[in-house]
Parts: structure tokens; C-alpha cells; sequence
DNA sequence: TACAGCGTTCAGAATATTCTGAACGATCCG
DNA sequence: CGGATCGTTCAGAATATTCTGAACGCTGTA
């Protein structure tokens, strides 16, 4: 790819967007613009470019790829007579981030359930924090019910 | 209510817990423990109560208690001859916190989905940033199933 | 009117999070 | 081997977020 600085305005404001974006998701802005980039790009790029076209250090990229290889959103990939990693985004990064969230929510669910075993059955807490957990059962199956949607449609 | 500092620490457990898991959720840590209490309790508290019970100032429990307020989370509600706020859960607290997610969720993916405005019909990026707005709506749609799902069992 | 108690606001403090950049070990190449 | 380049790490800087607490306006009551 190029090893010039970022010129396409479009792809510098697609890149911002999705960092601003999925900071909501659990994500951070630098992270969120690897993958915007990544994105944008369609193609492997390497970990130099990305420090470059990304006008960041090399420790935020080591950290942002670290994110998002941990989420599955994104894979390194070796280049023969190269030395660089180079990065892709995997062939389904949105369903792979639902999955993520989905783990993510059962686990908050289960760590509320633990407090219906400290408590007397027919404590007057029970149904609410029941409803509570089953809340993040209900999302949690809803997720991966999203997932596979994205996934059917390949 | 009480007008004394928490006491059941069981209590006191859970509204850190649900304080904590609330973070992720883009509440604060105090709206957090706020709900948290007031799912304990199941009944209305008032804002001095809350103010007292979670050890925190007034300041953080108004903004807290408005933050839950906009989410439709609780409600404010009065009493005849008491002229301090009550706040109780509304009925459907959860389902609520999911047609909000979904709705923040629509927005994000039509930002995104603006950039494809810009972009020359048959740009190499245009499948991959409409599968990305695809993700958003999927997700959006999935969201406000799982709130019908809570609401369906009342 | 004066007063007491209510909820809100906001500047500054406290805290949490993220980023930078120098140091490092590893690897490749001449 | 020596030097260049790679990705990682982590202490400290920079930034963003949250909380506190005093000041304020409002509203009942006496």
C-alpha cells in the first residue's frame, strides 16, 4: 500500500467517524480508527502504515491491534520476505464484535445472579433482580440471534 | 423509607455491582447504584434517602437520577404533603434501556451510513461501509426484539 | 417578610482512561 | 558481528470523565 501520509478526505472523515463511533462500543478511538481504516481500505496493511496514515505512535497501534485481534475483529497475516505484520479485517468482523458482546453480557448477568444466592428464597428482592438477570439473558440471545443474521446474509 | 445509612449489606453489594455493570452500559457508576437501589428496594425513594443511603452528594444524585430519568429508567413521582422528589423504577425499566440503546444505535449507523452519500456509485468501499451500516440496523432490529421478548412475559 | 428545606448548577478537584515515546529484546541482513 | 528495523512494554503526560460542595433560585410556612 502507500507509505505516504493519509490523503483521501473521505477515508480521513470515515476514519474519525468510526473512531468517535464505536468508542461507545467498548472500544477505543484508536482502535476504532485501525479498524475504520482497515475497513476503508478493503486490504491488508502493515503496522508502519498504519502508525503512518494514522499520524499515531507505534505503541497505540501495538495496543489498537492488540484490541482488536483479542475481539476478532481483525487478523495479522505474514508477508513472505517481509518483516512487517500486516493487518486484514477477518471475513465476518461484525458478527465476530456481537459474539463478543454477547460473552461479555452473559458474564455481567451471571455476576448479578450470584446475589440470589445470598438471599432467603422468598426475600422480597427475588423477582426484581431475577427480571434484572433475565434481562441479560434476553440480550444476550438477542446478539447472537443478530449475529447469525449478519452471518446468514453472508 | 429509612432515613439511616444502608444497613443490609447484601444490599450494599448489589448496588456496587450494579454499579459497576452499568458502566459498560454508557451510564455513570452513581446513576448506576442509584437504579441499583432502587431495584432493591422495589418501592419509591426520595432524594434525600438516596443521597444519604448511597453516601454520595446531591449534586451526583441529581444529575445521576436525571440521566436515568431521560433513559426511562425511573420516574419522579410526588406525594401529597412531601415536598421532597420520589423515584421509583418504571414498569418496563429494561425494555426501556434497550429501545434507548437501539435508538443511539440507529443514529450511529446513519452517520456512517452518510459518508456513503459521498462516495462515487462503484467505489471499492461502498459494499464494505453498507455491510457496516447493515450491522448497525441488524443490531438496532435486534434490540428492540429483545425488549418485546421482556415485555411479552411481563 | 423571613426562614428552612428542596433540587439544580457549575467550577474546580479527584479520578480514570488513553496516548506518547524512549528503552528493550528479537530478528534479519550485509 | 554491527547496524537497522521490527513490535512490545510501561512510566509518565495528556486528556476525558465523574464527583463534590458551595451558591443559587424556588416554594412552602410561619
Amino acid at each position: 500500500m502507500k507509505d505516504t501520509a493519509e490523503l483521501d478526505p473521505r477515508c480521513s472523515a470515515f476514519v474519525e467517524k468510526v473512531g468517535l463511533v464505536t468508542q461507545a462500543d467498548g472500544l477505543t478511538r484508536a482502535a476504532g480508527r485501525i479498524f475504520g481504516l482497515l475497513l476503508w481500505e478493503g486490504a491488508a496493511v502493515s503496522f508502519g502504515d498504519l502508525a503512518i496514515r494514522l499520524e499515531t505512535s507505534r505503541g497505540s497501534i501495538s495496543s489498537g491491534v492488540r484490541l482488536l485481534e483479542e475481539r476478532g475483529l481483525i487478523r495479522r497475516i505474514a508477508r513472505a520476505g517481509d518483516r512487517q505484520d500486516w493487518f486484514e479485517m477477518t471475513p465476518e468482523p461484525f458478527a465476530a464484535l456481537l459474539d463478543g458482546a454477547a460473552t461479555r453480557l452473559g458474564r455481567a448477568g451471571a455476576e448479578i445472579a450470584t446475589t440470589l444466592d445470598d438471599l432467603p428464597s422468598g426475600a422480597g428482592q427475588t423477582p426484581r433482580i431475577q427480571a434484572y438477570v433475565e434481562f441479560y439473558t434476553t440480550l444476550e440471545r438477542n446478539l447472537k440471534r443478530a449475529a447469525d443474521d449478519l452471518r446468514g446474509r453472508h
